[in-house]
This record gives C-alpha cells, structure tokens and sequence, in this order.
DNA sequence: TGATTTAGGGAATGATCTTTTCCTAAATAA
DNA sequence: TTATTTAGGAAAAGATCATTCCCTAAATCA
C-alpha cells in the first residue's frame, strides 16, 4: 500500500501546546509526593498546568497518566544510575559510587519525596497487574545491575571471588530500597560515607 | 470527691457486642492489603463485620481506626521480635534470628501483604503528622533493638569491638525495611539462611 | 417499672472525585 | 477558502466515599 504524502512528523489538527514530557515531570513530582490514590486529577491539573479535558486527551484516564510518569521516572533514574556507575574506574570503586548515589537520595527533601518505584510497589503493586509487572521489571534490573558490578569487581580482583554475587546483590537491593523507606520518614542515614563503609561489607 | 458506687467495669448504657482487638485485628488486615487511601469504609464494614454505624461508635472516624490499627500492629510486631530475639543464647545468635524473621515475615503471603509500618511510612508519613511520629518511633525503637543486639555482642565477644553499633544498626533497618518492600512485590530473598549470612557480614 | 444511656444497623446526606461533554481555537487537507 | 481534525478549557454528569441520622435493642439507674 502506498503511504499518502505528509510531512513527518506534522499530525492533522491543532497542534498540543504543552510538551507531555515537561508535564509528566510534573506529574512525578506530584505522585511521589502523594502517592496514586491520594494525587486528585485536581492536583494533576494543577501541577501539570492543564485543564481536565486536556489531559484527558492526553491520557486515556488518571491510571494512565501514572503509567506514564512511573515510565517516565524509571527511565531518568536509570541514566542517573548509569551516568553515576560509569563515572568511577574500578568495579569496586562503581559499586561504592551507587550506593553512595541511592543514600544519597534518601536524604534531605529528595528522600522526604520518596522513590516512585518504592511507592508504588507499596501502595499498587497488589492491586494493578501493570504496575506489579513495572516494579518486578524494575527490581530484578536494578538486581542484575548490582550482580554485574560484583562479577566485574571479582573479575578485576577488587571484590573477593568468594561471594555469591547474586545472593549478595539481593540482599543490596533490599539495603537500597529500605533507604528510601526511612528517607521517606527523614530517617536517612546522616554520614552518606559511614553508611556506605558499612553497606560495602557486604562485600566480603 | 466521692465517686459513686459503680460495679467496676459495667460502664451505662448497652454494651458492646463485638471485641475491639479482634474487630482491629480485621482492620489490620484490610490496611495491611490495601493501605490507607485504597481502603473504604465499606471494605472495613465488611472486614470487621460492622455496619458504619456501629464503627463509628467505636472510633472517631476512618482515620482513627487506621491510628488505633496500627498501634496495635506495631505492639504485636514488637513482642513477635523480642519473643524471636528471647529465644537464642549469645547475642550473635539473637541478631541472626530476628534478621531471619525479617526475613521470613517478606516471603509468600505474608510478603504480600505486607507491612503497616512500610505502608504507613510510605503512603502517609509524609500527609499526617500523627503517623509520622508512630513511624519515626518505631524506626528508632527497631534501631535502638539492633544496636542494643550489637553492642551485648561487643560484650560477649560473639561480635567485633571494631564496628559502630549505631553507624550498624542503621544500616540493617533499611535491610529489613527493604525487605518488606520487595516481599510486597513478591521478591523476597527465596533463601533464608543465605540472605542472612550475608546481611550478618555487615558485623565485621 | 420507667427513665436514661449506649450499641447495632441501615438508609440518607453531603462532599469529593473521576470522567464526559461541549464549545472554542488552531492546525492541515482539498 | 472551506471542511476536517485535534487541542484547550470549563462546566456538567455520574460515581464513589465518608459521615450522620434515626430507629431499634439492650443494658444500668432510680
């Protein structure tokens, strides 16, 4: 079938005036505040700077507009993560760095905002097939991610060829999750360098 | 002032036909599952066996059976563990065997369900005052615990001298509040002893 | 016994929330 | 230029929810 001849990227009607991105951005600050059911399409339409209708257009319903944002924010942190893990030179030394980055995440206003995996896991992975399927996603990559940095350390010999990397990577996970928990509650560790000292035990 | 001559414990009028802590024990379960927002009053009418009426003759409102659900979550929790913590020798052993009823509390169902001070810390800590200081509390109270546990180890010489009890204890809270965030995505460690072997190289 | 007090339960109320509708605006296609 | 398509926005509709009300039941007090 031949395609009809349109400019790309140039859809039929009014064009949208707002870039989804840049509003999703501002619905994840919302939902990792409140969290889904608490977050009103009022507060939506308030924060993301539209009328109801708008992003209804946008969006199939509110659920969908938090699919996106959760889409969204695991996206972003996934760079965040990697830009930080690439940033060191020894597997040991990338490991330290990523722990390092998630206390630091819990601290301060950033953790008081919480972690939208960790709230969402909490608050929907029970209730919403979609969701449950996002954060298991989410969890066995950020698993594998700590895995691959123990094999890389065992292999460049900083970290001892003794432990098993992914019993230990499990164990990581449950550390760097239960920080935002406590980061939720302001309860971060204080010294980000102690608490990293500590958790890098876990190392051998 | 005399008091007049009341037979002690017949309060006036007619008396209530259901037990409190078995009706928030249902109530418990409910907020467990679902959390705070998600859960109806008519979710709790159903759980509890109440009609709302009847509810909200016991308690002020929904938020007050959520508050007096929790306390009591925490209560139980708390003699669960020390009864855990009671049952081994050397303080080494104690630590070991609270580590793995955190663990086990995040495997299966139990996982699933989850746990009401995570949930709390979560979904509400950050909207209500209240439950934040519950939160707060029993983040410090399980800190407190684990330290305790270290330092009679130092005593005991089952745990190293080198180690910061405290700069320790915090690390192996975001451990076991880990925990329950992965249990409530189905992912807890399937492992017991292996998880905890490896969370107890966090002791030297 | 009669008055009073409190509980049980279901229907009614009032508030809130999500979603739809409808009208206007801004773009493309013919 | 006109028809068509999609977006913006506000108000209306429809659904759900928390809370109150009211009537009946079961106890104590005088």
């Amino acid at each position: 079938m031949v395609q009809p001849l349109h400019q790309v990227g140039r859809p039929r009607g009014r064009p949208r005036e707002f870039d989804v991105n840049e509003a999703l951005d501002k619905a994840i600050k919302v939902f990792r505040e409140q969290g889904y059911n608490a977050t009103s399409v009022e507060d939506l339409t308030g924060a993301m700077g539209l009328a109801s209708g708008s992003i209804y257009k946008a969006f199939k319903d509110k659920r969908a507009v938090f699919l996106a944002a959760l889409d969204r924010y695991m996206l972003l942190r996934n760079e965040q993560i990697a830009s930080v893990a690439r940033a060191a030179r020894t597997a040991r030394e990338r490991l330290r760095a990523v722990l390092g980055f998630y206390v630091e995440s819990a601290k301060g206003v950033e953790g008081r905002r919480g972690c939208m995996v960790v709230g969402s896991a909490v608050e929907l992975a029970i209730a919403d097939r979609e969701v449950a399927a996002r954060i298991t996603a989410a969890l066995s990559r950020n698993e594998a991610l700590l895995a691959d940095l123990i094999r890389q350390g065992q292999a460049d010999r900083s970290i001892s060829a003794k432990i098993d990397p992914d019993e230990t990577a499990r164990v990581m996970v449950c550390f760097t999750q239960g920080l935002r928990v406590v980061g939720r509650a302001g309860r971060a560790p204080p010294d980000t360098s102690a608490a990293v000292d500590i958790a890098m035990r876990l190392l051998a």
